[in-house]
RNA sequence: GGCGGGUUGCCCGAGUGGCCAAAGGGAGCAGACUGUAAAUCUGUCGGCUGAUGCCUACGCAGGUUCGAACCCUGCACCCGCCA
């Protein structure tokens, strides 16, 4: 194996890292045990948590220990954005959202077995609800200087802004805290996280120094990643409808496929690199093929299956693919067996129907438009269609001559949003 | 505590009695071009309705007026300057 550090720059992934000749040297004598954690902030983690997860992953398959950690604590407390006070959420919602979270992280990483390098889950809930506030302050809050804190970019722009509560001022000591309980329990000695956590991941470090005495400097390590952005500007992983969702109820495994498909050209390669498992030498030649025939989009497909896979499974990655080559396809789609549009129609918005409505009302019934008068603008700008066909009076009515197999409909707004109307 | 300025549609921002659902820009959406890409150009962009009608909207609550985003009163919040 290549040198890991090595690999992870070739991707694009290292933004910061404390010594990194000291962390190289860990990496080589031998499996090092790394965490990151994961706030319950929603019921689901994002294509953007991936980054890390994948990391974790990579690190495992490298010969290390990854621990994933379920921020059950730190989900009640709230990591402060440099923006504004976040909503707390109810502890009953935090809880759930835990155990979701839980589950999702379980899949990327290997738990089976006792060896060295086997994951390990936890839930920083468990050391941390049990902390008294005689310990919380004499204990950690004397290793913690206000004035460093103070110092921070996000404390620094929120006290020129809104403010700032007591609350989520006290948040990077307890994720300092997590740190040196990973590092007592487990010996854990790598944390890594998003660009962000690095002011939470150096106060973790100085935690541990001083709580065990002056360690010999670059015992315990942090590494940060660079946060996603797209060429065009805005955020990785977001769509029209939101964040892009791991969980199936929320972003259907087929609009999981739809999004990494419609990466960016200049962008494909990059996700490639950040989160592909494939080799140097297969990116590479996806790269190459990418630029000289971009329309092939191989990249894009190559991407999207694989995370797909990953993510969802062999199986609903191969009825997504299914599902965009029939509804993205050049035939007929009358032409399609009845087994093959109901699968499609499954991966996408839909609505039950008694009788056949206007296509105006039908636009509106699978939500491809926030409203009627959207809908009649939609028809106006030749944006609507039934089946593939463009409508273009305003007024139109669904008929049975527009059902496939008796049943269903296909609409569509625009280039790429579709939705199904299903008699019932 | 005193004085002054501000609060407009998803965001920024013009508008100081009727011609204002409200200039302009951005975002969004659609069309053309394409490759379910980007860029560009064009159109569109509160809701309902059989379209020239109704409802909701210019911080909140009242008031003046035939008529108010625009005037008056009170309240809330924000920003300057002074203490």
């Amino acid at each position: 194996m290549t040198d890991i550090v090595e690999d992870l720059k070739w991707r694009g992934l290292v933004a910061q890292s404390t010594d990194e000749d000291a962390l190289r040297k860990a990496f080589a004598d031998g499996p090092v045990t790394v965490y990151a954690g994961f706030d319950p902030t929603a019921a689901s983690l994002h294509v953007g948590h991936l980054t890390i997860v994948l990391t974790l992953r990579r690190l495992q398959q490298a010969g290390h220990r990854p621990i994933a950690l379920v921020g059950g604590a730190t989900g009640l407390i709230g990591d402060p954005k440099p923006s504004a006070e976040r909503q707390l959420n109810e502890a009953s919602t935090v809880l759930d959202w835990t155990g979701r979270i839980r589950t999702q992280l379980s899949a990327f990483l290997d738990f089976d077995g006792d060896g060295p390098t086997t994951a390990v889950m936890a839930n920083n809930y468990d050391w941390t609800q049990g902390l008294d506030a005689i310990s919380l302050l004499r204990d950690l809050g004397k290793h913690f200087s206000i004035n460093q804190m103070l110092a921070r970019d996000t404390v620094k722009s929120r006290l020129g802004g809104e403010g700032m509560s007591y609350t989520e001022f006290s948040y990077v000591i307890l994720q300092s805290n997590d740190y040196l309980e990973l590092y007592r329990r487990h010996g854990c000695t790598l944390q890594i996280g998003g660009s962000d956590q690095w002011g939470n991941i150096t106060a973790g470090l100085d935690l541990i120094r001083r709580v065990t005495g002056n360690q010999p400097h670059g015992q315990a390590h942090g590494l940060t990643t660079n946060l996603l952005v797209k060429s065009d500007g805005t955020k990785f992983g977001k769509t029209e409808g939101g964040a892009v969702w791991l969980d199936p109820e929320l972003t259907t495994p087929y609009a999981f496929y739809q999004f990494w498909l419609n990466s960016d050209d200049r962008d494909v390669s990059r996700y490639l690199r950040i989160f592909s498992f494939r080799s140097h030498e297969e990116i590479e030649e996806l790269e190459r093929e990418s630029a000289e025939r971009p329309a092939g989009r191989a990249a894009q497909r190559a991407l999207a299956e694989e995370l797909t896979t990953l993510v969802h499974g062999a199986d609903q990655c191969a009825a997504a693919v299914e599902a965009s080559r029939a509804l993205f396809g050049q035939g007929d789609l009358a032409a399609l067996d009845a087994p093959t549009v109901a699968s499609a129609v499954a991966e996408l918005p839909s609505a039950k129907v008694d009788a056949l409505p206007t296509v105006v009302d039908a636009l509106v019934a699978t939500e491809l438009v926030a409203s009627k008068s959207a809908a009649r603008r939609a028809i106006k700008e030749g944006g609507a269609y039934v089946n593939n066909t463009k409508v273009t009076d305003e007024d139109a009515v669904l008929t049975d001559a527009d059902l496939l197999h008796g049943r269903w409909v296909l609409l569509r707004r625009g280039k790429r949003n579709l939705g199904a109307l299903e008699l019932g």
